[in-house]
RNA sequence: GGGCCCAUACCCCAAUUGGUAGAGGGAGAGGUCUUAAACACCUUUCAGUCCGGGUUCGAGUCCCGGUGGGCCUACCA
């Protein structure tokens, strides 16, 4: 009976599925939660998925077989604007474009084999989950952890929305290609500020965590330690005596050449409106767009105001007033003094329009001469941590590090009282008001009477209306005929909705949490969410390492205040996970007039021809061909395609592989090995056609491996092997080091193959090897632990214990080095001491010869390790 | 511009964390079986660890300086 992945994948999984093994349960044993970022339902899955999913899916298995109470859960984020995107494409609903794709996604994750708790499975979008986070919203609004103010954001005056940045593409809407505007809208906020010095210190505490997301998240929140001022002005408007000003670098004020401020400074909207020169630099300024290459790309814009500012260590000393376009009113106070000699931006900004250049300080030893001379043409910039010389200081030494001379400067502005230390943060208030359909409405009314009020719970869900249309601008919600009008639960008058949907990642904030009581009338059920949080072992893309797992961090935080989370919880991810990517070759041929033209993997033959890589088109009649033939074939067409190295697999560029074709014809378990095999798991891995080949050759022979009917003998060393591979399987699974797993399985396969080892002696590795395959290739797995003649079902077996006596042989090979090189070596029991060993080598003829009758230099010994012999 | 990661055989990757560079897979070559092929099995080729210094009895591993690739982030004052 050969091995065949298609009958026998779908019996295990009806097995597991009758007998309910991955039912999450309370119960006496440990528990541990694993959880995947859940999919956005897309339409299809795709081998990321596979790839995110496998992974956990070793962790679930293997953490079960140790005795855990596993919950493994999975859901659907399904609120998003592509769903919203589709029905003003092809029309339709949003709501029906998402649950039909949830239905399509599910059955084909489904034939995986995951171990999911599939009751617990639910979907953003339900009404359910909305009525729990409107639930939440309002405590948390009650709490003091929301509010609402004026925001700019990117407006697309043609589809009448607020676009994301991501969605302005050289300053014009991605759909419409209207130039964006940016525009003040009231929103709601989530005051994630508020705990941004705990979201970065209790960073240290994430050990679980890899150090470079901490970082990466450390940088996001930007604390800095600075100097706030105040600058005198001269002769400006009424109510602009003084302009706020905040610097990191307060040691530079003596090489203060002029202040600048932001385009949205109060200051400059008073000087734009009585003077329409500045109204339309302003208007020149916003026409850059706010997008990362815009920014980039932008030169630096200046406008001087004329006005004027005192230096406030020298009242004589005036500096001009300047409106630049790379000062940002959203950091800061939007207003900076420029120190061109040691600020790349000042620097350019200053020689483009003339200002002093004069050095605060140069390299150690300088004179000020020198020091000016360093800063004409480049600025100076050092560390913080370096020593310098300080040729316009004015606190602390001569000679000091950028850190002393900043804490000097900051110790003087306040003990002269111009000035004082200020912490900042770079992280922002989280803005989640969406105008939007497709999303979780904001559950607050606007009441002529009582102005802005929250809904009371007992009229919650606010659910989104069914009745609307895609086919203007808009949001449907702000056009809807009756859906806005409500009762003030205040004052029992009329009162209007609130038409701004919340951003998705509230959504993704606390699904985690929900899935440890998904069915729950409240948000979460305490005994069940005190029970399963933290997640033990959370895995996702690095993609998410900033946003997601930051807010999701700070709703932790929020539900620990409502009382919807233990305290413990207020760190949900106890240890996180970042894989790779999935990749794969791109073939590119051009067209007539020179375009690109990708071609699907499956559409083109791709092999190995006389040392050189070639990728031809299958052309009609090409499935029909002998290997011969398609040789040929290769030969005639040769260097048609162009083979691109491995990239992320995109739509765009066709170098995507659909995980069902491979589960089709190869089997799950073949998806899954190749998704474990070779590539670390942080790593981006290359899916290739042979690698899959290859895979499922491994599981055929694992399966003929286990059917082979072999006469009784011993085999001592057969046993030995398979508890070696219990031991390092097991290490290399709770390192996430599944590839060096799989190099073990099939050491041990091979090992197997090898062996004249037959009955009881033979099945009782097979069952180990189906043991240690289980996490990984669970159905084939579940074959071999059938055939070995395993009691029950595999995944109910506990996992295997290494004998201990069975792991290391009683004597090493040590070999000798004499001067650093190896020459000899020799054999001896595991536990010599150290003296015999010395005696031994220095007997030894080799080491003798080397030595010629001198005694060595030196002897190292390291037991079970090496000896060297210095001469 | 800033930060992080990576570089070992033709390719993907191991190397007990400073102790014999090769565990594993793929590809290539040859063979057994077969009418032939597939499957299966056997045999075999291929590097001294990107480059240059340093520390050490000993460096793929640690340190310094380059080169090449990848990821993230960015007018943050």
């Amino acid at each position: 009976m050969p091995y065949d992945p298609s009958s026998s994948e779908s019996r295990w999984q009806q097995a597991w599925s009758d007998a309910g093994s991955f039912t999450a349960t309370r119960d006496s044993r440990p528990k541990y939660y694993v959880l995947e970022m859940f999919p956005y339902p897309s339409g299809r899955i795709h081998m990321g998925h596979v790839r995110n999913y496998t992974m956990g899916d070793v962790v679930a298995r293997f953490k079960r077989a140790q005795g855990f109470s596993v919950l493994h859960p999975m859901g659907w984020d399904a609120f998003g604007m592509p769903a919203e995107n589709a029905a003003m494409e092809q029309g339709g609903h949003p709501r029906d474009w998402t649950y039909a794709n949830i239905a399509t996604m599910r059955e084909q994750l489904k034939p995986l084999g995951l171990s999911i708790d599939w009751s617990r499975e639910f979907a953003t979008c339900d009404d359910a989950y909305v009525h729990q986070q409107q639930a939440m919203f309002l405590d948390m609004l009650e709490a003091g952890l929301i509010t609402r103010k004026s925001a700019q954001v990117n407006w697309d005056p043609v589809d009448m929305t607020v676009l994301a940045n991501e969605q302005v593409i050289d300053g014009k809407g991605w759909r419409s290609g209207a130039t964006v505007e940016r525009r003040e809208l009231t929103q709601w906020f989530f005051r994630i500020s508020d705990y941004s010095d705990e979201l970065l210190s209790a960073l240290d505490g994430l050990t679980g965590w890899p150090d470079k997301v901490r970082l990466m998240q450390a940088n996001w929140i930007g604390k800095s330690r600075g100097l706030q001022f105040r600058f005198q002005t001269v002769d400006a408007p009424e109510g602009f005596e003084a302009i706020e000003v905040y610097t990191t670098r307060p040691d530079t004020l003596m090489g203060a050449s002029f202040v600048a401020l932001s385009p949205d400074h109060p200051l400059v909207r008073d000087l734009a409106a009585a003077d329409p020169k500045v109204a339309a630099f302003v208007e020149d300024c916003r026409k850059i767009g706010t997008t990362e290459e815009a920014i980039e790309t932008a030169p630096k814009l200046g406008f001087d105001t004329g006005l004027t500012v005192k230096h406030p260590l020298d009242e004589g000393w005036q500096l001009p007033i300047w409106i630049a376009n790379f000062v940002l009113m959203d950091y800061g106070t939007g207003a900076i003094f420029g120190s061109p000699a040691h600020d790349e931006r000042d620097h350019e900004f200053a020689t483009k329009y003339g200002l002093p250049i004069r050095a605060t300080f140069g390299e150690r030893g300088m004179s000020l001469e020198q020091a000016d001379a360093l800063v004409a043409k480049v600025p100076y910039v050092p560390l913080k941590s370096e020593i310098v010389t300080y040729v316009r200081g004015f606190s602390g030494q001569a000679e000091q590090t950028g850190e002393a001379a900043v804490d000097a400067a900051i110790a003087h502005a306040e003990a002269h009282g111009y000035g004082e230390g200020v912490t900042k943060f770079r992280l922002r208030d989280w803005g989640i008001s969406r105008q939007r359909y497709w999303g979780c409405p904001i559950p607050v009314l606007h009441c002529e009477k009582c102005g802005t009020v929250p809904e009371a719970k007992e009229n919650l869900p606010v659910l989104l209306p069914q009745d609307v249309t895609f086919d203007v601008p808009g949001n449907p919600l702000d056009r809807h005929p009756t859906w806005r009008q409500a009762v003030c639960p205040s004052c029992g008058g009329a009162a209007l909705r609130e038409t701004d949907t919340m951003d998705t990642f509230v959504d993704s904030s606390w699904y985690y949490a929900r899935f440890t009581s998904p069915h729950a009338a409240t948000p979460t059920d305490r005994a069940d969410a005190d029970y399963w949080m933290n997640v033990d072992q959370y895995i996702g893309g690095i993609e998410h390492a900033i946003l997601h797992l930051l807010y999701s961090r700070f709703f932790a935080r929020a539900m620990v205040k409502t009382g919807h989370l233990p305290e413990s919880a207020k760190e949900p991810f106890d240890a996180l996970f970042t894989q790779g990517m999935v990749t794969h070759e791109i073939y590119m041929t051009r067209d007539e007039r020179g375009r690109p033209v990708y071609h699907l993997p499956e559409d083109v033959y791709r092999l190995h021809l006389k040392g050189n890589e070639v990728a031809v088109l299958k052309r009609e009649g090409f499935d029909d061909l002998s290997d011969e033939e398609a040789i040929e074939y290769a030969e005639a067409f040769a260097g048609e395609i162009e083979i691109i190295p491995s990239a992320k697999m995109s739509k765009s560029k066709k170098n995507v592989v659909d995980p069902v074709n491979i589960v089709q014809s190869f089997g799950a378990d073949t998806a899954r090995w190749f998704m474990l095999s070779d590539s670390p798991p942080e790593r981006d891995v290359e899916w290739t056609a042979v690698g899959a080949i290859g895979a499922n050759r491994f599981l055929a022979r694992v399966w003929h491996l286990a059917s082979l009917d072999i006469q009784e003998a011993e085999d001592p060393d057969l046993t030995r092997a398979a508890h070696r591979a219990i031991a390092d399987v097991t290490k290399a699974i709770e390192g996430f080091a599944f590839n060096k797993a799989v190099a073990k399985i099939y050491e041990l396969a091979n090992a197997v193959g090898k062996s004249k080892a037959g009955g009881e002696a033979r099945r009782a590795v097979l069952r180990i090897m189906a043991q240690l395959m289980g996490p990984m290739v669970p159905h084939l797995a579940e074959d071999v632990w059938a055939m070995a003649g395993g009691q029950g079902l595999l995944v109910d077996a506990p996992w295997p214990k290494a004998d201990p006596a069975l792991l290391e042989d009683d004597t090493v090979v040590l070999p000798i080095q004499i001067n650093g090189k190896r020459r000899a070596e020799i054999s001896v029991a595991k536990d010599m001491p150290k003296d015999q060993i010395e005696a031994m080598v220095l007997a030894d003829e080799t080491v003798r010869r080397f030595l010629e009758g001198a005694a060595p230099k030196k002897l190292i010994v390291v037991p079970g390790r090496i000896v060297n012999v210095v001469a």
